[in-house]
DNA sequence: TGCAGTCCTTTTACTAGTAAAACACCTGTT
DNA sequence: AACAGGTGTTTTACTAGTAAAAGGACTGCA
């Protein structure tokens, strides 16, 4: 997904890919005493360590909360692969795709929500991607603090031909995992998601 | 993820938390027309636009990707929290957590391996922290470009009051869903860290 | 009409990350 | 001994985000 959703990151983990609760995902550690048949993931690791140093606390969480980030952590990075050859950073991408499944026109403000991004921070993108002709911006005639965003034709043309090739890309990342397994998995993130989004989901700049 | 973050992005996708291909996690539409009897989170109804504009597109990889993303940038911006009332960025945190957890010196080569950091990120970290007296460091007495680093008493004594208070509040915030989710959900998440790690898990900084 | 309060967007000042270059130093070879 | 090449870390120059304030404009009420 990259098309606007939601959200960022920022940084690495560590933003570049961050990890949880200090769980700070484990180096590559060759071997691993992994549970049952499956070999053994960083995080897995981690927490290994963790129950060495500290056994009397519960590792649980991180092996949820510290897989999602170090997932998110590495399909960041290998999704850049894609966009970049379009020339487009992810936050762009999601500026332009949010504009794209909408079909109309919208404001920044709306593309701040819709984007889960800081106003201040889709200003600066608005202004980038209006420079390369991508997207195009009318004023209100009624209210004269908002603007109308677009795509442009070659900025539909970009969204058009990139998507596939993103998602084409995202399909083989996956692949690992057998259809049952994607959409358990997909099931039980959105559960998750529907539970945090009623929790934390709020303000953004 | 707001926070600089880390960030990044997460964003949702978009940096303030990102998601995955274009699929930008949809706006808080209310309402929603959710498969089975759950209630639609964000992603869903981006997923649904797509399709009303793009009915031929596969929109498969955005139910995984787009949450992973999504649910990684909420978690971030939700566990700034408790580490926040400690002064510490998780970055920081997940410096400090490493040297904690494996339990001896490491040099800031090894630190940027296993927080997934860049060399550069960890030398500012390393600054900051030895600043604050939380971290020291020794050099080597063979090789002099290599430099040595353990926690001083306070920053271990900081990270073993943070860590249970961290994970006590990952607990809360994952009690949303059931033990046999939770374990189903690390276990799947594992699976595909597993996959993206061998895929993709290489060079960093 | 005038003005207080609020809203939408941009600007400002700053932070933390990155990539690439620079430094300093080690090692193996000649 | 000297040096070529490689490694560990830091520095440099730059980018993109954030929070907070500013700028400009609408609305409702006196």
């Amino acid at each position: 997904m990259t098309a606007g959703n939601g959200r960022a990151a920022a940084p690495g983990d560590d933003t570049g890919g961050r990890t949880a609760a200090g769980a700070a995902t484990g180096q590559p550690v060759a071997g691993g005493v992994a549970g049952r048949g499956g070999a053994s993931d960083t995080v897995a690791a981690v927490v290994r360590q963790w129950h060495a140093v500290r056994p009397d606390i519960d590792t649980g969480p991180m092996e949820i909360i510290g897989r999602v980030n170090r997932c998110a952590a590495l399909l960041q990075q290998a999704e850049d692969a894609p966009l970049r050859r379009a020339g487009l950073t992810r936050p762009e991408f999601d500026v332009l795709g949010t504009l794209r499944r909408t079909g109309h026109e919208l404001t920044p403000g709306e593309i701040a929500r819709e984007t889960f991004s800081s106003g201040a921070a889709v200003t600066k993108r608005l202004k980038q991607l209006t420079e390369r002709g991508l997207v195009e911006r009318r004023g209100d005639d009624r209210d004269r603090r908002v603007a109308h965003l677009r795509l442009t034709e070659a900025g539909r043309d970009l969204v058009d031909s990139v998507l596939p090739e993103q998602l084409l890309y995202e399909t083989a990342v996956l692949s690992g995992l057998d259809d049952r397994e994607q959409s358990e998995l997909a099931a039980l993130l959105g559960e998750l998601l529907v539970q945090l989004e009623g929790r934390l989901g709020a303000p953004r700049g």
